[in-house]
DNA sequence: CCGTATCCTGCGAGATACTG
DNA sequence: CAGTATCTCGCAGGATACGG
């Protein structure tokens, strides 16, 4: 069994994701704002965690971001690399040269941002035929109900 | 250093939050739909890992859920819990009974998965005070430019 | 009690155009 | 090269009402 919500009206050190009073000696736990979402809110995003993840290899500039990530708009890692920023997982580095050269590169913080967040990437590559496989069988137990062509 | 991203060009076992190359032998790691991604989607969400936390700690019914998780709708709980049940993170266990009452609980994919994922949250518990400071200071450097007030 | 069925709204995010 | 500035649109998700 994993423990991650406290016993009710205990106090202690517990993972906030569920109950209410866990959070009295917390101010900083509140339920609306939990912390502990904030960082999902940072990497469950579109593209936080590809981002993350190419710095983990190496120090990259914005040009080479953006070419490495598939799909992404110029707009949309501007805005993904000011997040990750301003909340010191990343740095920016701008060299006074011209052209323009910016060095985005991780942080030490940023590192083990990754290699936490690597756990669940291993989760998922080590799940995804079971998953495919629940789906599968839920969709067969549940046909798509006809959009009404039987009449 | 972490390595995260294939070298160019080479094949192996790898991430799936990178380079399109490594895809080539591995027909299910497309690029827009990266597999990898996927789990971020179906835990990244506004309340799956809320309601995965909670199943973690036992079993629990839809109106238990709906009331330990502040602020969730019905629908939205609706909604989680259906995805949740199709991708075999969760089982759903109706009991014939007036008035209705259905269990919710964790599979065992789920609770390996919730154990992967605590992995995050304790990251997020144990950064959250240099993440402040990190946007404290960046919010110094950076003061918000007054919206058209100085005239 | 445990849902579906609608309606509605805000925001994430793409496209495009322009600057230092 | 490395960004900002707008405009726009889809859709996640809230509110509400009803049904078995």
């Amino acid at each position: 069994m994993v423990r991650t919500s406290a016993p009710r009206a205990q106090e202690g050190t517990f993972f906030c994701l569920g109950h209410l009073e866990i959070t009295m000696d917390f101010p900083e736990h509140t339920v609306a704002g939990c912390r502990g979402r904030e960082i999902l809110e940072r990497i469950g995003d579109k593209w936080s965690l590809q981002v993350i993840a190419l710095l983990g290899d190496r120090t990259l500039r914005f040009t080479e971001l953006k070419r490495e990530i598939e799909g992404i708009s110029q707009r949309m890692l501007t805005v993904t690399l000011r997040g990750l920023e301003r909340d010191g997982i990343v740095t920016r580095t701008v060299y006074p040269v011209v052209p323009p050269r910016v060095d985005y590169a991780l942080t030490p913080m940023g590192t083990t941002l990754l290699e936490a967040a690597i756990t669940l990437v291993t989760w998922a590559e080590s799940h995804l035929s079971e998953i495919d496989a629940a789906r599968a069988a839920y969709d067969a137990r549940t046909p798509t109900p006809a959009p009404v062509t039987s009449n």
